[in-house]
DNA sequence: GCTCTGCTGAGAGGA
């Protein structure tokens, strides 16, 4: 007999389910020689519980209480068998793994599990940008039914000369010539090989004769929740097999079956038939396949794979063993996580010789186990020493730390992945989140908008139920059986009720009458981008080297002390004309990165012309010949720089997805250049190196552009909201770098708490910031009047912070009407003196900038929802006091009204309908920050400060947002318990109690 | 206790 703890819950994000497409969880795991038995349920009340026995080798699977499992074969009566013969457990199904993931952990566990931490950043090979094109034209030619060698060549050019694969061949530092030699070294073979299976008549008796009577699909992306399986098929074909003729007659077999190609050795390898029989499991639902093919493109040569149990039992153990350890990566010791072992590093240096992974392996290796150097057997040791050798101990500390917090960070975001509701959530529940719109069928031809991007009209059928879907969202497109999970992804142009249109990576229309869903996909995007740049910095090379000293080292920021060795002299007087629009400390901000030799921090406290300043900046760069990378983590704020800069006649390249960029800065995006006709190797050279000032976001940094170029500066704007990880992307390629930001503004978010006790939510600029000679402050502010300034001042700045102007100091807000508001407010106080308004009359003065409205006296209480927090008093007064200022004549576009929390935002908007507000923004204080109103309305919402305002740097952003008034409305008395709000009321003359009706 | 923006991606061969 087994206990298990009683007061096991399940999370609310897990889904269970009974029946064919199960999810069963794991209540208690009993381990005996030979065997294991699982206590399982499928209702989160965890009652009635059934058993799984595990036996013949399946008692391995690392298997855990409160994990969750998919089990196939049969029950009986609640008790499941897996054995040698008979069934499969699926661990973690919701997790799908590629076949390539699955067929690479074959040779190496460890290998497969650093893949998919560690997107690998080595660009590729020729060989591999030889099989993409060879594939391309495979499935074009398939497409267009044509094998001739005249086709073949002609989708050959294509490809050669097409947009798509330029950047690789300018990455990889081929000529098109010899891509085009290789590439057309395969063409006969693609015909050889459509002569002998393509309806090929040929009638032989002795052996069996496989014939392609059909090419169904290409590349057709399978998402298999049943296995756990995804991965994209080359070829779907029909094929008619006959087989050899022993005495009687026998009817040919007809089968769907996928074709997997291959421009390699014709190895036939254990790796390349596991990846055809996963292919062939994950479409056991579309098409039930026992076989599939291996096709050879540098011979033709076909290779049936026939898929039986046991190969199909052993890679699903495989799989099992694999996710365990990508979603373990982390363990609890004592309160406190830490990194677990991976699969141990293979002895046989001939297999890890050419091992992308190598670095990460040896890294994860001492990172875990900072002794392993010195313990291990000796072939470790000298690969440990070969690959970390030349890193310290706080060196590999800070890739410890690193990849830790970016574990613990993951785990958040993959609960709240929300891509399984996809498929374990009927349509009638995901409809009910807002975050699925089913019943659709295809109501129009698909038409094709570019290369890849097919535009595709939906018809809703029934009732419209609640809209969560905007245009502009990610999306992922299934049928409403569930047979066919994630059979196209794209983005959502229109949504109305009856009608969605939308682009899809793959034309849908041979699956007319197909019911359809469309969710929202926020995907899962991980921490792969971050753990490579940590895993890049610990590279020994000269750019990682000098990153490092600076960044872990903290070395001691170097300066030149003269400046006339930077500024050729033929630019000294158009600098000398573009500082004179700068005030004092912007002016020394300039001069201080122009001799610095590493780094310069620019802190820009609210209103100082950030934005301004690094426009300025790149200006005098770009006069100098300096070549510049212009980065930031949003597209907003890198293309908020480039509309200022565009204005001063200074050339630059904006690289990202065009849907991402601002339409003004379209017109200089990689992307429509390229439509003015790039063709050649040559003019994308020319085009990658034309202009000196390049833009991006942080994350952009995959581009082929940053193979070959280095710059003399990189500029990171809110750097300070970037974290560690993020930030040092864009740093390897430019000799100096400038952050610009304010650590007492809004910090990165992280959203795991031990993640963020243990200091992820430490960006760069403040880790640097230690250094004080590399820092400038840009504190002459032109925004806020003094009032409002002070406030800052006094609860951040200690009186650091400047008005550029007395107009600024003094600017007030305009209300036009507001005798006729205060006579209206006075006769009424008059004919009901009970009420006594004189607070509100006092309030609405534009001459009191800052005033604190006290809701302690009135019943404010906040109410939890599901959606969050909010507080249904704080949004009335709100109401009434926006009425009254807008009826004064205050115009609603300069009015912005700020709460932490966003079901606050949404219960003001809600009062907001009337058109009088039409114009007034309501947002969060993170959405705020680097913008500004002339009047703010702040609501603190809660009546006991939460973990939101704790922090005293979103309070500074969202007291710093406004330029003539700001009108505070919160709970005084109890929001005095907390420091930075109670500084911040002592500081002020103006608290009123406020009396509502 | 509820703040949010980034990202195509699974596979393209080689020993």
């Amino acid at each position: 007999m087994s206990l298990f703890c009683p007061c096991s819950k399940v999370p609310d994000h897990v889904i269970l389910s009974g029946g064919p497409n199960n999810r069963y969880w794991v209540v208690d795991v009993e381990e005996r020689p030979g065997h294991k038995t699982l206590t399982i349920s499928c209702s989160k009340s965890l009652q009635p519980t059934e058993t799984c026995l595990l036996k013949d080798g399946w008692e391995m699977t690392p298997v855990r209480r409160g994990d969750v499992v998919h089990l196939e074969g049969c029950s009986d009566g609640g008790s499941w068998l897996v054995d040698r013969e008979q069934g499969f457990l699926v661990l973690l199904p919701d997790s799908l793994i590629s076949g390539t993931s699955i067929s690479s952990s074959i040779r190496c566990m460890r290998r497969a599990v650093l893949g998919d931490m560690f997107k690998s950043f080595d660009g590729g090979s020729k060989q591999m940008l030889n099989g993409t094109m060879v594939h391309e034209v495979f499935q074009r030619a398939a497409t267009a039914k044509d094998f001739s060698l005249e086709k073949l060549s002609k989708l050959a050019d294509e490809a050669l000369h097409g947009p798509r694969y330029l950047g690789d061949m300018y990455s990889l530092g081929v000529s098109q010539e010899e891509m085009k030699q290789e590439l057309h070294d395969y063409l006969p073979s693609l015909q050889h090989w459509a002569n002998e299976y393509l309806n090929s008549s040929a009638p032989k008796d002795s052996a069996t004769v496989v014939t392609v009577t059909e090419l169904a699909d290409i590349e057709e992306n399978v998402w298999s929740p049943r296995f756990g399986l995804k991965g994209k098929i080359d070829v779907t074909a029909r094929v008619r097999i006959q087989r050899p003729r022993t005495g009687g007659h026998r009817t040919p077999e007809e089968k769907i079956v996928p074709l997997e190609l291959k421009t390699g050795k014709e190895s036939n390898s254990i790796e390349h038939r596991s990846q055809v029989i996963l292919y062939t499991l994950m479409s056991l639902e579309r098409y039930n396949p026992e076989t599939g093919f291996l096709l050879y493109l540098k011979t033709g040569n076909m290779h049936p794979v026939v898929a039986n149990h046991m190969d199909r039992r052993e890679l699903l153990k495989l799989r099992n063993t694999l996710v365990h350890h990508i979603h373990n990566c982390v363990e609890q010791e004592a309160e406190r996580s830490r990194l677990t072992r991976l699969p141990d590093i293979l002895t046989n240096r001939q297999t890890c010789q050419y091992c992308p992974q190598k670095r990460n392996c040896a890294l994860y290796e001492r990172a875990v186990d900072p002794s392993s150097a010195d313990v291990s057997e000796d072939v470790v040791q000298d690969f440990l020493q070969q690959e970390t050798g030349h890193l310290t101990p706080p060196h590999l500390n800070y890739f410890s730390h690193w990849l830790l917090l970016c574990c613990l960070e993951a785990a958040p975001m993959e609960t709240k992945n929300s891509r399984k509701r996809v498929w374990l959530q009927t349509v009638q529940e995901s409809e009910k989140n807002g975050s699925c719109v089913g019943n659709l069928q295809l109501s129009a031809p698909v038409t094709i908008q570019s290369e890849g991007v097919f535009l595709h009209r939906f018809q809703r059928s029934g009732v419209a139920s609640q809209q969560g879907l905007a245009s502009g969202d990610r999306i992922v497109v299934s049928d409403q059986e569930g047979r066919l999970v994630g059979l196209a992804t794209g983005y959502l142009c229109e949504v109305s009720k009856k009608v969605i249109s939308c682009t899809l990576d793959r034309d849908l229309s041979k699956y007319s009458g197909v019911l359809f869903r469309v969710d929202s996909d926020e995907g899962v995007v991980g921490l792969s981008t971050h753990l490579t740049n940590v895993s890049r910095l610990m590279e020994n090379c000269q750019d990682s080297d000098r990153l490092r000293e600076l960044v872990v080292d903290l070395r001691s920021p170097e300066f030149i002390s003269n400046l006339s060795s930077v500024l050729p002299r033929e630019a000294k007087d158009t600098v000398a004309n573009i500082l004179k629009g700068l005030n004092k400390p912007q002016k020394q901000a300039m001069k201080k990165v122009l001799l610095s030799k590493d780094y310069t921090l620019i802190v820009g406290m609210p209103g100082t012309g950030k934005t301004t300043t690094i426009c300025t900046l790149v200006r005098i760069l770009h006069a100098c010949g300096f070549s510049v990378l212009l980065t930031s983590y949003t597209h907003s704020a890198v293309d908020n720089i480039l509309l200022k800069l565009k204005r001063f006649r200074v050339g630059f390249l904006r690289l990202g997805q065009g849907q991402k960029v601002h339409p003004d800065i379209l017109p200089y995006t990689e992307e429509s250049v390229r439509k003015n006709g790039v063709h050649t190797l040559s003019e994308l050279e020319q085009l990658y190196s034309k202009e000196l000032v390049v833009a991006t976001t942080c994350m952009g940094i995959k581009h082929p552009i940053f193979t070959h170029r280095r710059f003399d500066f990189c500029i990171v704007d809110e750097a300070s909201q970037i974290s560690q990880p993020v930030c040092l992307g864009p740093l390897f390629y430019a000799k100096r770098f400038v952050l610009v930001g304010d650590h007492q503004q809004l910090p990165p978010i992280v959203q795991n708490q031990e993640a963020r006790s243990r200091g992820m939510d430490e960006s760069l600029f403040k880790r640097l910031e230690l250094h004080k000679e590399a820092v400038v402050q840009l504190n002459v502010q032109y925004r806020m009047n003094r009032q409002i300034m002070s406030l800052s001042n006094s609860l951040m700045y200690d009186g650091r912070l400047e008005c550029g102007s007395e107009r600024t100091a003094l600017a007030l807000l305009t209300l036009p009407f507001l005798l006729t508001v205060q006579s209206e407010l006075s006769s009424y106080s008059q004919m009901q003196p009970q009420h006594d308004l004189s607070w509100l009359q006092a309030t609405l003065l534009p001459s009191n900038p800052v005033c604190f409205l006290d809701c302690s006296m009135v019943p404010a209480l906040e109410s939890v929802e599901r959606g969050g927090i909010s507080n249904r008093t704080e949004a009335a007064l709100i109401h009434m006091l926006l009425s009254l200022l807008i009826k004064a004549g205050c115009k609603p576009s300069d009015v912005g009204v700020i709460a932490p929390y966003r079901q606050q935002l949404k219960t003001i908007s809600s009062l907001l309908q009337s058109s009088a507000f039409t114009g007034v923004e309501v947002n969060t204080v993170d959405r705020y920050q680097g913008r500004d109103k002339s009047l703010i309305v702040l609501s603190f919402v809660r009546s006991t400060l939460g973990e939101l305002l704790k922090d005293w740097r979103r309070l500074n952003v969202a007291i710093t947002r406004a330029k003539h008034k700001l009108l505070m409305v919160g709970s005084a008395t109890t929001l005095r318990r907390y420091t930075p709000v109670e500084k911040l009321l002592n500081h002020l003359h103006q608290i009123h109690s406020c009396v509502c009706h």
